[in-house]
RNA sequence: GCGGGUGUAGCUCAGUUGGUUAGAGCGUCAGGUUGUGGCCCUGAAGGCCGUGAGUUCAAGUCUCAUCACUCGCCCCA
């Protein structure tokens, strides 16, 4: 073993588990693509700036959580923490909204956090991830969150619980900010520290808090939907008709605010009841203000996050059939230096043929070939002796049959293409 | 950042009150026919007992530290 190890919440995905993840990779594609939303690929790090201004100086990833670095050039650079300013700062970088009316968008890509690892917590993580700019509609919402139920549901999840709120534009926000105040003003000394903290950086987060007398003092403190203006709410009843007609159950909660800076209105969340403490599966909402602060015309937007290891683990816990290291169909068994001539090219026919070929390679005795042929649940094995080669044939065993005969070198092609 | 649990072969785990060469099952490799798989039998390889220090005549076993994993808090995907 090596005196080296994976640097700490990191992980290696070994060939054993790639196919799962290939699986849900191609679904993904497959579900964008029947919503019309297509891959951007930006860069694994930005502008440190980039992240302070738009993923929010009040959260925690940027507070405590972002891997930062300088350059050679002196400049400061950071991993992405999330995905959303990055594909937002190459939408406006490459003027993406100039073509067509809304830029749907989607990402597969790896997110760094340093953050202390648990079960379906890392510091480095996949996600997969979904940018609808350009839209105010709440149809829009409607086709993002329609875009994940769909794809939990091709993948087999039902039990997976999504959960609604709104939290009102910037029109709202001071009204309601300053409500929550005055709610909470007589009971601040009884809060916890990081509530007295949040009332004056970020009081909508005092809702998100955990600790028990803070939720039972909060109880009833107004949400932000009792101070929806006309327009907000109408777009909030609007969605929740959007979704009954889709037949997607959610619950609303009044107290979903969410960790980051920039949502407006619509916030979601999908969670399953099997991760434990890690059960958000999916976060997401609306950004409206996000592109015009990035310096772009004022441009309405929303997306999601997906983490691809809680959705793995999600799978694995539902007893969902997964795919395993895919099988070779022929498995060729050569004995001696004259046959391994012959192996060598009819490796290469039978695979330029596209059938998934398979040998030794470490020179093992026929029976050990056998063994391997086995172990690698080949259908069909090719013999090819002294005999065979004298005689310019191929022993074909069945490995199912059991059957086995002689064909001439030339008819192996098109026997093992009809016994496949 | 805070609190709890765990750490022995590739994998899953045993290792008695500290006491000789650290075990099992699975897996791997070889043999049981001269060119033939799954079952069975035999044998072999494979272990800085996570790492470092300490206590002791003696440490896988006790103490401390450290690292990693894991569960909860926090946060989030």
């Amino acid at each position: 073993m090596s005196r080296f190890s994976a640097p700490r919440g990191t992980q290696d995905i070994l060939p054993s588990a790639t196919p799962r993840w290939q699986f849900i990779e191609s679904k993904i594609r497959e579900t964008c693509r029947l919503y019309g939303f297509n891959e951007i690929r930006t860069p694994t790090f930005e502008e440190t700036e980039l992240f302070i201004k738009h993923t929010g100086e009040s959260t925690d990833i940027v507070n405590k959580e972002m891997y930062t670095f300088t350059s050679r050039g002196g400049q400061s650079l950071t991993l992405r923490p999330e995905g959303t300013p990055g594909t937002v700062r190459a939408y406006l970088e490459h003027n993406l909204g100039a073509n067509l009316p809304v830029a749907k968008l989607y990402y597969l890509s790896r997110i760094f956090r340093y953050e202390r690892p648990q079960a379906g917590r890392y510091r480095e993580h996949n996600q997969f991830g979904v940018e609808m700019i350009g839209s105010a509609e709440p149809l829009a919402d409607a086709e993002v969150i329609s875009l994940a139920w769909q794809l939990f549901k091709s993948l087999g999840l039902t039990d997976i619980e999504l959960k609604l709120n709104s939290l009102g534009g910037p029109e709202d926000r001071p009204a309601y900010r300053q409500a929550l105040r005055e709610y909470a003003e007589p009971i601040l000394e009884e809060l916890c520290p990081t509530c007295k903290e949040r009332y004056d950086k970020n009081p909508l987060r005092m809702l998100d808090c955990k600790v028990p007398t803070c939720r039972e003092l909060l109880a009833n403190a107004p949400g932000p939907v009792d101070f929806l203006c006309a327009v907000c709410k109408e777009h909030f009843e609007t969605l929740q008709k959007y979704l009954d007609s889709l037949g997607i159950n959610y619950t609303v909660d009044p107290r979903l605010v969410r960790g980051l800076d920039y949502y407006t209105r619509t916030v979601f969340e999908f969670q399953t009841p099997h991760l434990g403490a890690q059960n958000t599966i999916c976060g997401g909402g609306r950004y409206d203000n996000m592109i015009e602060e990035m310096g772009g015309p004022p441009t309405p937007a929303l997306g999601f996050g997906i983490g691809l290891e809680r959705l793995l683990l999600t799978l694995e816990g539902h007893d969902i059939e997964l795919p395993g290291v895919p099988k070779p169909q022929v498995f060729v068994a050569a004995l001696g230096t004259a046959a391994k001539e012959v192996t060598v090219k009819l490796l290469a026919e039978l695979r330029e043929a596209g059938v998934a070929t398979e040998t030794d390679y470490t020179g093992r005795s026929l029976k050990a070939q056998m063994k391997l042929a086995d172990k690698y649940d080949a259908k069909i094995v090719l013999i090819i002796g002294e005999d065979e080669v004298s005689q310019g044939v191929v022993t074909l065993r069945d490995m199912l049959s059991k059957e086995q005969r002689q064909i001439p070198i030339k008819q192996v092609l098109s026997t093992v293409k009809d016994l496949l």
